[in-house]
RNA sequence: GGAGGAAUACCCAAGUGGUCGAAGGGGGCGGUUUCGAAAACCGUUAGUGGGGUCAUGCUCCAGCCAGGGUUCGAAUCCCUGUUCCUCCGCCA
Protein backbone atom coordinates (compact mmCIF):
# COMPACT_ATOMS: atom_id res chain seq x y z
CA UNK A 1 0.00 0.00 0.00
CA UNK A 2 1.28 3.49 -1.04
CA UNK A 3 1.70 5.85 2.11
CA UNK A 4 -1.39 8.42 2.02
CA UNK A 5 0.54 10.58 3.89
CA UNK A 6 3.48 10.85 1.00
CA UNK A 7 -0.08 10.99 -1.77
CA UNK A 8 -1.19 13.77 0.25
CA UNK A 9 1.98 15.72 1.19
CA UNK A 10 3.79 15.29 -2.16
CA UNK A 11 1.14 14.17 -4.81
CA UNK A 12 3.90 15.76 -7.56
CA UNK A 13 6.28 12.59 -6.53
CA UNK A 14 3.91 9.84 -6.32
CA UNK A 15 2.71 10.73 -9.95
CA UNK A 16 5.96 10.63 -11.54
CA UNK A 17 7.29 7.76 -9.75
CA UNK A 18 3.90 5.91 -10.51
CA UNK A 19 4.78 7.57 -14.42
CA UNK A 20 7.77 5.61 -13.94
CA UNK A 21 5.47 2.43 -13.64
CA UNK A 22 3.70 3.49 -16.99
CA UNK A 23 0.85 3.95 -14.09
CA UNK A 24 -1.16 7.10 -15.02
CA UNK A 25 -2.12 8.42 -11.65
CA UNK A 26 -4.34 11.02 -10.42
CA UNK A 27 -4.23 12.40 -7.05
CA UNK A 28 -6.90 14.98 -7.27
CA UNK A 29 -9.63 12.51 -5.65
CA UNK A 30 -7.89 11.50 -3.05
CA UNK A 31 -6.75 15.04 -1.61
CA UNK A 32 -10.36 15.80 -2.21
CA UNK A 33 -11.65 12.73 -0.43
CA UNK A 34 -8.96 12.92 2.27
CA UNK A 35 -9.73 16.41 3.08
CA UNK A 36 -13.52 16.06 3.19
CA UNK A 37 -12.74 12.92 5.60
CA UNK A 38 -11.07 15.02 8.00
CA UNK A 39 -13.84 17.44 7.80
CA UNK A 40 -16.40 15.01 8.90
CA UNK A 41 -13.68 13.32 11.05
CA UNK A 42 -13.42 16.02 13.05
CA UNK A 43 -17.19 17.38 13.40
CA UNK A 44 -18.66 13.42 14.64
CA UNK A 45 -15.33 13.55 16.77
CA UNK A 46 -16.77 16.61 18.68
CA UNK A 47 -20.04 15.34 18.37
CA UNK A 48 -19.43 11.93 20.20
CA UNK A 49 -16.90 13.63 22.48
CA UNK A 50 -20.23 15.72 23.64
CA UNK A 51 -22.55 12.51 23.36
CA UNK A 52 -20.19 10.40 25.79
CA UNK A 53 -20.39 12.93 28.03
CA UNK A 54 -24.42 13.44 28.55
CA UNK A 55 -24.53 9.44 28.79
CA UNK A 56 -21.99 9.71 31.68
CA UNK A 57 -23.84 12.22 33.39
CA UNK A 58 -27.11 9.84 33.41
CA UNK A 59 -25.91 7.17 36.26
CA UNK A 60 -25.58 10.53 38.61
CA UNK A 61 -28.64 12.14 37.76
CA UNK A 62 -30.42 8.52 38.33
CA UNK A 63 -28.82 8.12 41.59
CA UNK A 64 -29.99 11.34 43.09
CA UNK A 65 -33.61 11.16 41.61
CA UNK A 66 -33.31 13.96 39.24
CA UNK A 67 -35.35 13.61 36.26
CA UNK A 68 -33.01 12.80 33.01
CA UNK A 69 -35.62 13.44 30.13
CA UNK A 70 -33.43 16.82 29.78
CA UNK A 71 -30.51 15.39 28.83
CA UNK A 72 -32.26 12.63 26.73
CA UNK A 73 -33.64 15.04 24.63
CA UNK A 74 -30.33 16.47 23.68
CA UNK A 75 -28.65 13.17 23.16
CA UNK A 76 -31.44 12.70 20.29
CA UNK A 77 -30.83 15.88 19.11
CA UNK A 78 -27.02 15.34 18.84
CA UNK A 79 -27.82 11.68 17.19
CA UNK A 80 -30.07 13.21 14.57
CA UNK A 81 -27.05 15.54 14.15
CA UNK A 82 -24.60 13.54 13.47
CA UNK A 83 -25.86 10.31 11.57
CA UNK A 84 -25.40 12.02 8.14
CA UNK A 85 -21.97 12.88 8.83
CA UNK A 86 -21.21 9.43 10.22
CA UNK A 87 -22.86 7.36 7.10
CA UNK A 88 -20.58 9.83 4.32
CA UNK A 89 -17.80 9.34 6.69
CA UNK A 90 -17.58 6.00 6.35
CA UNK A 91 -18.25 5.99 2.70
CA UNK A 92 -15.75 8.44 2.26
CA UNK A 93 -13.01 6.19 4.25
CA UNK A 94 -14.05 2.99 1.89
CA UNK A 95 -13.51 5.17 -1.34
CA UNK A 96 -10.41 6.36 -0.20
CA UNK A 97 -9.44 2.74 0.67
CA UNK A 98 -10.52 1.79 -2.67
CA UNK A 99 -8.58 4.23 -4.93
CA UNK A 100 -4.89 3.75 -2.45
CA UNK A 101 -5.16 0.16 -2.15
CA UNK A 102 -5.33 -0.25 -6.20
CA UNK A 103 -1.88 1.62 -6.53
CA UNK A 104 1.24 -0.14 -7.49
CA UNK A 105 4.13 0.46 -4.95
CA UNK A 106 6.46 2.95 -6.08
CA UNK A 107 9.74 2.29 -7.84
CA UNK A 108 12.63 2.81 -6.10
CA UNK A 109 14.47 6.10 -7.61
CA UNK A 110 17.03 4.68 -9.26
CA UNK A 111 14.73 2.42 -11.65
CA UNK A 112 14.86 3.10 -15.35
CA UNK A 113 11.37 4.34 -16.50
CA UNK A 114 9.74 2.26 -18.93
CA UNK A 115 8.92 -1.70 -19.24
CA UNK A 116 10.29 -4.93 -20.02
CA UNK A 117 12.54 -3.82 -23.20
CA UNK A 118 13.84 -0.84 -20.90
CA UNK A 119 15.47 -3.92 -18.51
CA UNK A 120 19.03 -3.72 -18.20
CA UNK A 121 21.32 -6.40 -18.42
CA UNK A 122 24.46 -5.90 -15.40
CA UNK A 123 25.32 -9.27 -14.92
CA UNK A 124 26.71 -11.85 -17.31
CA UNK A 125 27.67 -15.98 -16.64
CA UNK A 126 29.00 -18.48 -18.39
CA UNK A 127 28.54 -18.90 -22.42
CA UNK A 128 26.24 -19.28 -25.14
CA UNK A 129 26.81 -22.82 -26.01
CA UNK A 130 27.62 -23.59 -29.89
CA UNK A 131 26.67 -26.92 -30.45
CA UNK A 132 28.45 -28.75 -33.23
CA UNK A 133 25.52 -31.15 -33.54
CA UNK A 134 22.10 -30.65 -34.09
CA UNK A 135 20.65 -29.77 -31.05
CA UNK A 136 18.03 -30.60 -29.27
CA UNK A 137 15.09 -28.87 -27.43
CA UNK A 138 13.84 -29.71 -24.08
CA UNK A 139 11.09 -31.42 -25.11
CA UNK A 140 12.49 -33.89 -26.64
CA UNK A 141 15.22 -35.02 -24.32
CA UNK A 142 13.00 -35.08 -21.46
CA UNK A 143 11.01 -37.60 -23.34
CA UNK A 144 14.21 -39.47 -24.78
CA UNK A 145 15.53 -39.53 -21.30
CA UNK A 146 12.47 -40.92 -19.46
CA UNK A 147 11.94 -37.86 -17.77
CA UNK A 148 8.88 -36.67 -18.51
CA UNK A 149 5.77 -37.50 -19.51
CA UNK A 150 3.44 -35.03 -21.37
CA UNK A 151 1.18 -37.35 -22.62
CA UNK A 152 -0.23 -38.87 -19.89
CA UNK A 153 -0.50 -35.67 -18.01
CA UNK A 154 -2.72 -34.73 -20.62
CA UNK A 155 -4.81 -37.79 -19.51
CA UNK A 156 -5.16 -37.81 -15.90
CA UNK A 157 -4.81 -33.85 -15.31
CA UNK A 158 -5.19 -31.71 -18.86
CA UNK A 159 -3.24 -29.41 -21.17
CA UNK A 160 -0.51 -26.96 -19.34
CA UNK A 161 0.91 -29.79 -17.24
CA UNK A 162 3.73 -32.42 -16.84
CA UNK A 163 4.66 -35.52 -14.95
CA UNK A 164 8.48 -35.81 -13.67
CA UNK A 165 8.80 -39.82 -14.22
CA UNK A 166 11.34 -41.88 -12.84
CA UNK A 167 15.05 -39.97 -13.25
CA UNK A 168 12.99 -36.85 -14.15
CA UNK A 169 11.28 -36.69 -10.44
CA UNK A 170 14.12 -37.36 -9.36
CA UNK A 171 16.51 -34.80 -10.55
CA UNK A 172 13.59 -32.43 -9.52
CA UNK A 173 14.03 -33.87 -6.25
CA UNK A 174 17.48 -33.38 -6.78
CA UNK A 175 17.29 -29.66 -7.71
CA UNK A 176 14.89 -28.78 -4.74
CA UNK A 177 17.28 -30.64 -2.15
CA UNK A 178 20.05 -28.93 -3.84
CA UNK A 179 18.28 -25.41 -3.05
CA UNK A 180 16.98 -26.39 0.72
CA UNK A 181 20.70 -27.31 1.59
CA UNK A 182 21.58 -24.13 0.41
CA UNK A 183 19.81 -21.82 2.15
CA UNK A 184 19.52 -24.19 5.34
CA UNK A 185 23.47 -23.57 5.12
CA UNK A 186 23.02 -19.61 4.69
CA UNK A 187 20.84 -19.67 8.15
CA UNK A 188 17.23 -19.43 6.48
CA UNK A 189 14.29 -20.95 8.35
CA UNK A 190 12.61 -23.46 6.13
CA UNK A 191 8.76 -23.81 6.31
CA UNK A 192 6.14 -25.47 4.73
CA UNK A 193 3.27 -23.57 4.47
CA UNK A 194 -0.24 -24.86 3.87
CA UNK A 195 -0.99 -24.17 -0.20
CA UNK A 196 -4.74 -23.27 0.46
CA UNK A 197 -5.07 -19.32 1.87
CA UNK A 198 -7.61 -17.08 2.38
CA UNK A 199 -8.18 -13.43 1.33
CA UNK A 200 -6.53 -11.13 3.32
CA UNK A 201 -2.81 -13.29 2.71
CA UNK A 202 -3.41 -12.73 -0.91
CA UNK A 203 -4.57 -8.83 0.03
CA UNK A 204 -1.27 -8.05 1.89
CA UNK A 205 0.96 -10.07 -0.38
CA UNK A 206 -0.49 -7.02 -2.58
CA UNK A 207 -2.00 -9.44 -5.30
CA UNK A 208 -5.59 -8.44 -4.27
CA UNK A 209 -7.93 -6.74 -5.36
CA UNK A 210 -5.59 -6.49 -8.10
CA UNK A 211 -5.14 -10.05 -9.63
CA UNK A 212 -7.72 -11.88 -8.14
CA UNK A 213 -8.77 -13.71 -11.34
CA UNK A 214 -5.41 -14.67 -11.97
CA UNK A 215 -5.14 -17.47 -9.11
CA UNK A 216 -7.31 -20.40 -8.77
CA UNK A 217 -10.51 -20.25 -5.92
CA UNK A 218 -11.47 -22.71 -4.38
CA UNK A 219 -15.12 -23.93 -4.88
CA UNK A 220 -17.65 -24.46 -1.90
CA UNK A 221 -15.25 -22.95 0.46
CA UNK A 222 -17.19 -19.51 2.76
CA UNK A 223 -15.31 -17.30 3.26
CA UNK A 224 -13.91 -18.16 -0.21
CA UNK A 225 -9.74 -19.50 -0.36
CA UNK A 226 -7.66 -20.09 -2.78
CA UNK A 227 -4.37 -21.61 -3.85
CA UNK A 228 -1.51 -20.06 -3.78
CA UNK A 229 -0.06 -18.82 -6.67
CA UNK A 230 3.61 -18.55 -4.96
CA UNK A 231 4.91 -19.42 -1.63
CA UNK A 232 5.71 -15.67 -1.10
CA UNK A 233 2.10 -15.19 -0.14
CA UNK A 234 2.16 -17.50 2.67
CA UNK A 235 5.49 -16.77 4.20
CA UNK A 236 4.84 -12.76 3.91
CA UNK A 237 1.66 -12.89 5.77
CA UNK A 238 3.53 -15.23 8.91
CA UNK A 239 3.94 -11.97 10.60
CA UNK A 240 1.12 -10.26 9.35
CA UNK A 241 -0.46 -8.12 12.33
CA UNK A 242 2.19 -8.54 14.36
CA UNK A 243 5.19 -6.38 15.71
CA UNK A 244 8.25 -7.91 15.65
CA UNK A 245 11.26 -7.40 18.42
CA UNK A 246 14.28 -5.48 16.60
CA UNK A 247 16.56 -8.06 17.85
CA UNK A 248 14.56 -10.66 15.97
CA UNK A 249 15.27 -8.59 12.52
CA UNK A 250 16.48 -10.07 10.12
CA UNK A 251 14.27 -12.84 9.81
CA UNK A 252 14.82 -15.44 6.93
CA UNK A 253 12.54 -17.96 5.97
CA UNK A 254 12.46 -20.35 2.47
CA UNK A 255 9.46 -22.64 1.73
CA UNK A 256 9.40 -25.30 -0.71
CA UNK A 257 5.63 -25.46 -2.49
CA UNK A 258 4.26 -25.80 -6.02
CA UNK A 259 2.85 -22.94 -7.50
CA UNK A 260 -0.21 -22.68 -9.06
CA UNK A 261 -1.46 -20.01 -11.81
CA UNK A 262 -4.24 -19.86 -14.44
CA UNK A 263 -1.82 -17.76 -16.44
CA UNK A 264 -0.29 -20.45 -18.11
CA UNK A 265 -1.06 -21.91 -21.63
CA UNK A 266 0.75 -20.47 -24.25
CA UNK A 267 1.20 -16.89 -24.74
CA UNK A 268 3.66 -18.01 -26.87
CA UNK A 269 4.10 -21.28 -28.74
CA UNK A 270 7.38 -21.43 -28.13
CA UNK A 271 6.64 -21.96 -24.23
CA UNK A 272 6.14 -25.59 -24.87
CA UNK A 273 7.07 -28.01 -22.39
CA UNK A 274 7.52 -26.51 -18.56
CA UNK A 275 8.54 -23.47 -19.68
CA UNK A 276 5.18 -21.97 -18.65
CA UNK A 277 2.60 -24.65 -16.81
CA UNK A 278 -0.52 -24.50 -14.27
CA UNK A 279 1.92 -25.99 -11.45
CA UNK A 280 5.38 -25.53 -10.65
CA UNK A 281 7.63 -26.02 -8.37
CA UNK A 282 9.57 -23.54 -6.60
CA UNK A 283 11.81 -22.89 -3.79
CA UNK A 284 11.15 -19.42 -2.13
CA UNK A 285 13.48 -16.91 0.04
CA UNK A 286 11.44 -14.36 2.45
CA UNK A 287 13.07 -11.71 4.41
CA UNK A 288 11.56 -9.65 6.84
CA UNK A 289 13.90 -6.25 7.32
CA UNK A 290 14.08 -3.24 9.28
CA UNK A 291 14.22 -0.18 6.96
CA UNK A 292 17.26 0.23 7.08
CA UNK A 293 18.41 -3.22 6.46
CA UNK A 294 16.63 -4.22 3.29
CA UNK A 295 19.06 -2.93 0.97
CA UNK A 296 22.20 -5.41 1.88
CA UNK A 297 18.95 -8.00 2.49
CA UNK A 298 18.71 -7.73 -1.35
CA UNK A 299 22.22 -7.62 -2.42
CA UNK A 300 22.09 -11.03 -0.03
CA UNK A 301 19.00 -12.81 -1.88
CA UNK A 302 20.58 -11.85 -5.43
CA UNK A 303 23.42 -13.56 -4.78
CA UNK A 304 21.90 -16.28 -2.98
CA UNK A 305 20.08 -16.78 -6.35
CA UNK A 306 23.28 -16.25 -8.76
CA UNK A 307 25.17 -18.85 -6.49
CA UNK A 308 22.71 -21.52 -7.19
CA UNK A 309 22.47 -21.18 -10.63
CA UNK A 310 26.33 -20.42 -10.84
CA UNK A 311 26.85 -23.65 -8.69
CA UNK A 312 24.97 -25.76 -11.50
CA UNK A 313 27.30 -24.07 -14.25
CA UNK A 314 24.46 -22.96 -16.20
CA UNK A 315 25.23 -19.75 -18.60
CA UNK A 316 22.61 -17.18 -16.98
CA UNK A 317 22.40 -13.42 -16.63
CA UNK A 318 21.01 -11.01 -14.21
CA UNK A 319 18.74 -7.47 -15.43
CA UNK A 320 17.86 -4.83 -13.56
CA UNK A 321 14.25 -4.77 -13.89
CA UNK A 322 12.75 -1.21 -15.12
CA UNK A 323 10.15 0.23 -12.95
CA UNK A 324 6.93 -0.69 -15.10
CA UNK A 325 8.28 -4.66 -15.24
CA UNK A 326 8.61 -4.77 -11.77
CA UNK A 327 5.97 -6.76 -10.10
CA UNK A 328 2.95 -4.36 -9.00
CA UNK A 329 3.72 -4.66 -5.49
CA UNK A 330 7.76 -4.12 -6.08
CA UNK A 331 10.14 -1.24 -5.49
CA UNK A 332 12.14 -3.14 -7.32
CA UNK A 333 13.19 -6.59 -8.87
CA UNK A 334 16.16 -8.69 -10.50
CA UNK A 335 15.48 -11.27 -12.69
CA UNK A 336 18.07 -14.44 -12.97
CA UNK A 337 17.92 -15.38 -15.99
CA UNK A 338 18.85 -18.74 -17.95
CA UNK A 339 19.85 -19.24 -21.16
CA UNK A 340 17.86 -21.56 -23.29
CA UNK A 341 19.59 -22.48 -26.34
CA UNK A 342 16.72 -24.19 -28.16
CA UNK A 343 14.31 -20.75 -27.57
CA UNK A 344 17.68 -18.22 -28.31
CA UNK A 345 16.88 -16.43 -24.89
CA UNK A 346 17.21 -16.03 -21.56
CA UNK A 347 14.01 -17.20 -18.99
CA UNK A 348 13.53 -15.88 -15.75
CA UNK A 349 14.54 -18.64 -12.94
CA UNK A 350 14.55 -16.11 -10.27
CA UNK A 351 13.22 -12.74 -9.12
CA UNK A 352 14.31 -11.09 -6.29
CA UNK A 353 12.29 -8.17 -5.10
CA UNK A 354 12.06 -5.88 -2.26
CA UNK A 355 8.67 -4.76 -1.54
CA UNK A 356 10.30 -1.55 1.27
CA UNK A 357 6.74 -1.08 2.58
CA UNK A 358 4.19 -2.02 0.74
CA UNK A 359 3.26 -5.04 1.65
CA UNK A 360 3.96 -4.74 5.68
CA UNK A 361 1.37 -1.57 5.50
CA UNK A 362 -1.17 -3.74 4.09
CA UNK A 363 -0.35 -6.43 6.60
CA UNK A 364 0.22 -4.12 9.39
CA UNK A 365 3.35 -5.90 9.80
CA UNK A 366 5.59 -4.01 12.22
CA UNK A 367 8.69 -4.01 14.45
CA UNK A 368 9.85 -1.49 17.61
CA UNK A 369 13.01 0.36 16.88
CA UNK A 370 15.59 0.97 19.32
CA UNK A 371 13.72 4.21 20.71
CA UNK A 372 10.41 1.87 21.17
CA UNK A 373 8.34 3.31 17.81
CA UNK A 374 6.55 0.75 15.96
CA UNK A 375 7.55 0.82 12.18
CA UNK A 376 6.45 -1.05 9.53
CA UNK A 377 8.97 -3.88 8.41
CA UNK A 378 10.38 -3.85 4.89
CA UNK A 379 9.80 -7.35 3.14
CA UNK A 380 11.58 -9.08 0.14
CA UNK A 381 11.41 -11.90 -1.75
CA UNK A 382 12.88 -13.92 -4.28
CA UNK A 383 13.01 -16.99 -5.88
CA UNK A 384 15.76 -19.73 -4.94
CA UNK A 385 14.72 -21.27 -7.64
CA UNK A 386 11.90 -22.30 -9.29
CA UNK A 387 13.10 -25.09 -11.56
CA UNK A 388 10.76 -25.36 -14.29
CA UNK A 389 13.25 -23.36 -16.57
CA UNK A 390 16.16 -24.53 -14.66
CA UNK A 391 15.18 -28.40 -15.25
CA UNK A 392 15.20 -27.79 -19.27
CA UNK A 393 18.59 -25.47 -19.04
CA UNK A 394 20.11 -28.10 -17.77
CA UNK A 395 19.14 -30.61 -20.27
CA UNK A 396 19.55 -28.19 -23.24
CA UNK A 397 22.91 -26.86 -22.32
CA UNK A 398 24.38 -29.97 -20.92
CA UNK A 399 23.22 -32.09 -23.58
CA UNK A 400 25.82 -33.89 -25.53
CA UNK A 401 25.85 -35.52 -29.59
CA UNK A 402 24.93 -38.91 -28.40
CA UNK A 403 21.65 -37.46 -26.60
CA UNK A 404 22.93 -38.09 -23.10
CA UNK A 405 22.94 -35.22 -20.65
CA UNK A 406 25.51 -34.71 -18.26
CA UNK A 407 24.37 -34.17 -14.27
CA UNK A 408 25.49 -31.16 -12.77
CA UNK A 409 28.11 -31.77 -10.31
CA UNK A 410 25.87 -30.32 -7.16
CA UNK A 411 23.36 -32.89 -7.91
CA UNK A 412 24.90 -36.06 -8.50
CA UNK A 413 25.07 -36.95 -4.61
CA UNK A 414 20.96 -36.84 -4.61
CA UNK A 415 20.67 -38.71 -7.40
CA UNK A 416 22.68 -41.72 -6.39
CA UNK A 417 25.78 -40.51 -7.93
CA UNK A 418 24.25 -40.73 -11.47
CA UNK A 419 27.02 -38.67 -13.89
CA UNK A 420 25.04 -39.35 -16.77
CA UNK A 421 21.11 -39.51 -17.91
CA UNK A 422 21.30 -41.70 -20.87
CA UNK A 423 18.72 -42.12 -23.11
CA UNK A 424 16.53 -44.91 -22.92
CA UNK A 425 14.81 -48.26 -25.84
CA UNK A 426 11.53 -47.69 -26.69
C1' G B 1 -20.05 -33.02 8.82
C1' G B 2 -23.12 -32.68 13.77
C1' A B 3 -23.54 -30.92 19.13
C1' G B 4 -21.64 -28.04 22.94
C1' G B 5 -17.96 -24.56 25.26
C1' A B 6 -14.38 -20.65 24.95
C1' A B 7 -11.80 -15.93 23.11
C1' U B 8 -10.43 -9.77 28.16
C1' A B 9 -3.90 -6.27 28.39
C1' C B 10 3.25 -9.54 28.12
C1' C B 11 0.95 -14.20 30.74
C1' C B 12 -3.06 -16.13 33.97
C1' A B 13 -7.64 -14.31 35.26
C1' A B 14 -12.30 -11.29 37.48
C1' G B 15 -16.07 -8.87 35.38
C1' U B 16 -23.44 -10.48 32.37
C1' G B 17 -26.08 -3.14 30.71
C1' G B 18 -24.01 2.55 33.68
C1' U B 19 -18.20 7.15 35.93
C1' C B 20 -14.88 -0.26 33.23
C1' G B 21 -9.02 2.90 30.24
C1' A B 22 -11.41 -2.94 32.84
C1' A B 23 -10.45 -6.19 40.00
C1' G B 24 -6.67 -9.71 41.41
C1' G B 25 -2.20 -12.50 40.56
C1' G B 26 2.28 -13.48 37.78
C1' G B 27 6.01 -11.19 34.90
C1' G B 28 8.71 -6.60 33.62
C1' C B 29 10.71 -1.99 35.32
C1' G B 30 12.18 1.43 39.52
C1' G B 31 13.12 1.67 44.75
C1' U B 32 13.79 0.23 50.21
C1' U B 33 16.78 -3.47 52.61
C1' U B 34 21.87 -5.93 51.49
C1' C B 35 28.96 -5.95 50.79
C1' G B 36 26.11 -8.11 46.69
C1' A B 37 22.04 -11.28 45.75
C1' A B 38 17.58 -14.02 47.15
C1' A B 39 13.29 -13.16 50.04
C1' A B 40 10.12 -9.46 51.84
C1' C B 41 8.10 -4.72 51.32
C1' C B 42 6.88 -0.07 48.51
C1' G B 43 5.99 2.06 43.86
C1' U B 44 5.20 1.59 38.73
C1' U B 45 3.76 -0.82 34.15
C1' A B 46 -1.97 -0.98 27.94
C1' G B 47 -0.13 -1.60 23.68
C1' U B 48 -2.28 0.34 18.95
C1' G B 49 -4.76 3.34 15.03
C1' G B 50 -6.68 8.21 14.11
C1' G B 51 -7.79 13.70 15.34
C1' G B 52 -6.53 18.63 17.91
C1' U B 53 -2.34 21.58 19.66
C1' C B 54 4.12 25.30 19.12
C1' A B 55 4.34 21.07 22.14
C1' U B 56 8.78 13.81 23.54
C1' G B 57 3.27 17.55 27.22
C1' C B 58 -1.98 17.90 27.40
C1' U B 59 -6.47 16.41 25.15
C1' C B 60 -10.36 14.05 22.07
C1' C B 61 -12.23 9.64 19.11
C1' A B 62 -11.94 4.31 18.35
C1' G B 63 -10.48 0.00 20.90
C1' C B 64 -12.05 -6.29 25.94
C1' C B 65 -11.15 -12.07 18.64
C1' A B 66 -13.34 -9.52 13.84
C1' G B 67 -17.56 -7.15 11.47
C1' G B 68 -22.52 -5.59 11.98
C1' G B 69 -26.88 -4.49 15.31
C1' U B 70 -29.96 -3.09 19.88
C1' U B 71 -29.49 1.01 23.62
C1' C B 72 -28.96 7.60 26.07
C1' G B 73 -25.11 4.00 27.51
C1' A B 74 -22.16 -2.62 25.66
C1' A B 75 -16.38 -6.37 27.72
C1' U B 76 -21.46 -7.45 29.22
C1' C B 77 -27.56 -8.34 25.08
C1' C B 78 -28.56 -9.94 19.60
C1' C B 79 -26.70 -11.48 14.52
C1' U B 80 -22.65 -13.08 11.24
C1' G B 81 -17.74 -14.74 10.76
C1' U B 82 -12.84 -16.53 12.57
C1' U B 83 -9.83 -19.37 15.76
C1' C B 84 -9.19 -22.80 19.79
C1' C B 85 -11.09 -26.79 23.11
C1' U B 86 -14.48 -31.13 24.24
C1' C B 87 -17.78 -34.93 22.49
C1' C B 88 -20.03 -37.62 18.24
C1' G B 89 -19.74 -39.09 13.08
C1' C B 90 -16.66 -39.95 8.74
C1' C B 91 -11.96 -41.01 6.77
C1' A B 92 -6.72 -41.00 3.26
Amino acid sequence: MVDIKLILEKPDYVVAALKKKLWDFDPEPIIELSKRRLELLQKVETIKAEHNRLTKSIPQIKKSGGDIAPVMAEIKALVSKTKEDEDELKDVEAKIKALVEVLPNLPDDDLEPGGKEDNVPFYHFGEERVFDFPMKNHVELAESLGLIDYKRAAKISGSGTWIYTNLGARLEWALLNYFIDAHLADGYEMILPPHILNYDSGYTAGQFPKFEDDVFWLEGSEPRKFILPTAETALVNLHRNEILPLNELPRKYFAYTPCYRKEAGSYRTEERGMIRGYQFDKVEMVQYTTQEGSDAAFEEMVNKAKALVEGLGLTYQVDKLAAGDCSHSMARTYDIEVWIPSMGIYKEVSSVSNAREYQARRGMIRYRDENGKTKYCHTLNGSGLATSRVFPAILEQFQQADGSVVVPLPLRKYLGGIEVLKPIKK
